[in-house]
DNA sequence: TCCCTGCGGGAAAGGGCTTTCTCTGCGGTA
DNA sequence: TACCGCAGAGAAAGCCCTTTCCCGCAGGGA
C-alpha cells in the first residue's frame, strides 16, 4: 500500500508539500510541484490512509447511529432522515444494529466513542430497565462531558436533546377511532412489554378507551415481537382467546401486516368481519390489501430533526421536540359488524381513501 | 478525552503495561498492576482510540460493502446473510449506500480502501457502461494488488470471485410459466436499461417466449425506477399503450407491488382479468393480496457466499458460484383469461398455494 | 559463589498523516 | 547597500496506540 512518503519521494518534495497538495490547502504551492504530486499520486494509485488522517487531525466529523435494525422501515424512514441531512453537511454516517439487545447498545456506544465520532445519535424505544438506562446514562454522559454531542429518537429516559414521536397521543387516536366506529370488543397485538413504545402506545390507547367508558383488560392484550411474525403469531393467540374481537390494534405495522396475514389465514374479512389498526405508516401500509388503516408518524421527519439537533451549535438548553402522530384512515377499520352492532355505542360511520383526522 | 497514557499515570505503570492489561495481550502482567490499571480505566471512563489502534496494529479486520441501498429489501437479505457470516468471524461491516451511482461507486471503493478494510464486496447490478466499468476494475485491481480480497454479487464484469445469481434462468422461468398459462399478450415492467441485471432478467424472458413462437416486443416493455413508483408508473404506460395485455412480468418485487397498486387503482381483477409475476421474492412478496406469485433468489445465500468467499483463506483460483432461481407460485398469476383464451395456445391449468416449481 | 534463565516491566520505535515552525531566497523599501 | 517582509518549501513535532526490544531482578543449578 502506497504511503503519503512514497508519493513525495516520487514527486521528488517533501510528505509536507504532497499532503498540501493533496487536501487542498489553504498554504499555497507552486503549479509544478502540484502537478508532480498529482502525477505520483495517479501512478501509484494512492490513497490515504483514514486512520491516519483521523488520527492527525483535530476535528472529529463522522456521526454515530445506533438502530434497532435498518432494514426494519421504521427505521429505514428515519435513517433516510439523518442521512438526508447528514449529507449536507458533509458528514459521515456509522450506521450500528443493536437488534434491540441492550448489551450490545452499550457496546456500540463505546465503539462509536472510540471512532471519535463527533456525535451520536440513538434512535428506537427505550427499555423499562433501571440498570440499562443507567449504564448508558453514565456512558452518553462521559461521552458529552469530553465534547460529544449526543441526541435520542423516541427515548425518554435520556436527559439531553431528544425527539419524541408522540407515541401516546397516537395510541389514543387509535382508540378513539375504534370507539367511533362502536367497537367494544377490542384486542391488542403489542411489541414487547419492556419496550417504552409499547407501554406508551398502550396508555394512549386504554385512556381512549377509558374516556369512552369502556375498557382494555390485560386479557385482551398480547405480547409479541415487534415484527412481522411477531403480529402473526398474537393475534393467533388473540383470536383462540377471544373470537368475538371485531377489532385489533397493533402496536405498529409491521405486526398489523402480520395481523391480516393470519386474519386471512382464517377466511376472516377485513373490515368486514373485523378491523385492524396499524401504527407508523411504514411506505408497504398502503399497499396492503386492504391498504392498511393506521397512525403515521412523521419518520423521516424525525430523522432530520434529530440530525439536526445535533448538529446544529450553540445548544443552550437541552431541548426536546415532540412530533405529533395522526389518524390515517384507509381500508382497514370499519364499522362494528351488524351481528355486535346492537351492543355498540355510538353510529357507525363508512369511509374509505386516505383522508386524515 | 482520556487517553492510553493518561490512564497508565494514573495506574502508576507505564503506557506499555496499560495496553496490556486493557487488550489482554498474552505477556503476563502481576494482579496488582493489573487491577491498577482497570481502576484507572474505569475512573476515566476510557476507551481506546480506534484510529491509533488501527493504524499501530497492522492487522486489518473490518469489511467493505457496497450496496444499493440496505433499507432496499433484496439488499437487506443480502446484508443479513453477509452479516451472519462477519460476526461469526469477528468482523466488522462497514457499509455504504451507492443509490446506484456509479461515481458515488467508486468514491466509495476510495473511501473503503482507505479505511483499511481487508475486503470489499460490491452488491447489485452492474452497468452498462465501458468507461465506468474499466476505472472500477482498475481501482479494483490496484486494491488487490495491495492484498485486498473482492467480491462482487450479481456483476459480471468484476474478474475475480463473483456470486452470480441466475437472473437469465429466472426470467426464463417467469416467461415459460406465462406461456404455460396460456398468456400471449405479456408486458414488461422493467428497471433502467443500463443494468445489467434488467437486459439478464429481459434475455431469459424473452427466450422462453421465443421458444414458444411467442415474441416480446419492444413496445411492451417498459423502463423505469426499480422501486415500488416506478413499477407503479411503467405500468400504468404499458396498460395505456396496450389495454389488452393479459399479463405482466415485473423484473423486481418492488416493481410487482407497484405494479398491483396501479392495476387496482384501475379496477383489474388480479389473476382472474391480468396476471402479475414479480422476482426476488422478498419477504413481504407473501403478505400483500393477492400473495405474489414470483422468482424467488436466494438473497440471504448469496450474501452468506460473497463474504465467506472473501473471508475464506486460499483462492487459488478465482471462483464464480451461480445460485438458482425458482419459481414460487402463489396467486398472482393464473390462467388467461376466458375471454381471450380461444387466442391462446396451451391449456391453463389452475392452482394456489405457496409450492415451487 | 557465580552464572544463566525467565519473568515482569519500561523505553522507544514505529504506524501514516497534518500542521506548526523554521529556513531560504527573492523583491522591494529606506 | 543594508534590511525587511514574505512566499514557498522542508524539518520535525505531534496524534494515540501497539509491540519489539531491552533491562533488572529473583531463583535455580553447577
Amino acid at each position: 500500500m502506497a504511503t503519503l512518503s512514497d508519493v513525495a519521494r516520487r514527486a521528488g518534495v517533501s510528505p509536507a508539500t504532497a499532503s498540501r497538495v493533496i487536501n487542498g490547502s489553504s498554504k499555497p504551492v507552486t503549479d509544478e510541484l502540484r502537478e508532480r504530486v498529482l502525477a505520483a499520486v495517479a501512478e501509484l494509485q494512492y490513497v490515504p490512509n483514514a486512520h491516519a488522517q483521523l488520527l492527525a487531525r483535530s476535528h472529529r466529523s463522522a456521526v454515530g447511529v445506533i438502530v434497532h435494525d435498518v432494514s426494519d422501515p421504521y427505521f429505514a424512514e428515519i435513517t433516510r432522515g439523518l442521512q438526508r441531512v447528514a449529507t449536507d453537511q458533509g458528514r459521515l454516517l456509522m450506521i450500528c444494529n443493536s437488534y434491540r439487545d441492550p448489551d450490545r447498545e452499550l457496546e456500540y456506544v463505546e465503539l462509536l466513542r472510540g471512532h471519535q465520532v463527533a456525535a451520536l445519535i440513538l434512535a428506537g424505544s427505550g427499555y423499562h430497565d433501571e440498570a440499562f438506562t443507567r449504564q448508558l446514562n453514565e456512558k452518553l454522559a462521559a461521552y458529552e462531558a469530553t465534547g460529544g454531542r449526543v441526541a435520542v429518537i423516541g427515548r425518554h429516559e435520556h436527559s439531553g436533546d431528544a425527539v419524541m414521536p408522540d407515541n401516546r397521543t397516537g395510541g389514543y387516536l387509535a382508540g378513539r377511532e375504534l370507539c367511533g366506529l362502536g367497537h367494544r370488543a377490542i384486542g391488542v397485538v403489542a411489541g414487547p412489554r419492556i419496550l417504552t413504545t409499547t407501554t406508551d402506545r398502550l396508555a394512549g390507547l386504554r385512556q381512549a378507551l377509558t374516556e369512552q367508558g369502556r375498557e382494555l383488560p390485560e386479557r385482551r392484550i398480547r405480547y409479541a415481537e415487534f415484527d412481522r411474525d411477531g403480529g402473526a403469531e398474537a393475534t393467533a393467540r388473540l383470536l383462540d382467546a377471544d373470537p368475538e374481537l371485531t377489532a385489533i390494534v397493533a402496536l405498529n405495522d409491521s405486526m398489523a401486516i402480520g395481523a391480516l396475514a393470519t386474519l386471512r389465514a382464517r377466511g376472516l374479512a377485513v373490515p368486514q368481519q373485523i378491523s385492524v389498526l396499524g401504527f407508523d405508516d411504514m411506505p408497504i401500509a398502503r399497499d396492503v390489501t386492504p391498504a392498511l388503516t393506521t397512525v403515521r408518524l412523521p419518520l423521516v421527519d424525525m430523522g432530520v430533526r434529530a440530525m439536526s439537533l445535533v448538529l446544529g451549535v450553540g445548544a443552550p438548553t437541552p431541548r426536546v421536540e415532540v412530533l405529533p402522530a395522526e389518524l390515517v384512515r384507509r381500508d382497514t377499520a370499519g364499522p362494528v359488524p351488524l351481528s355486535t352492532r346492537a351492543t355498540a355505542g355510538s353510529a357507525p360511520r363508512a369511509r374509505r381513501g386516505d383522508s386524515t383526522s
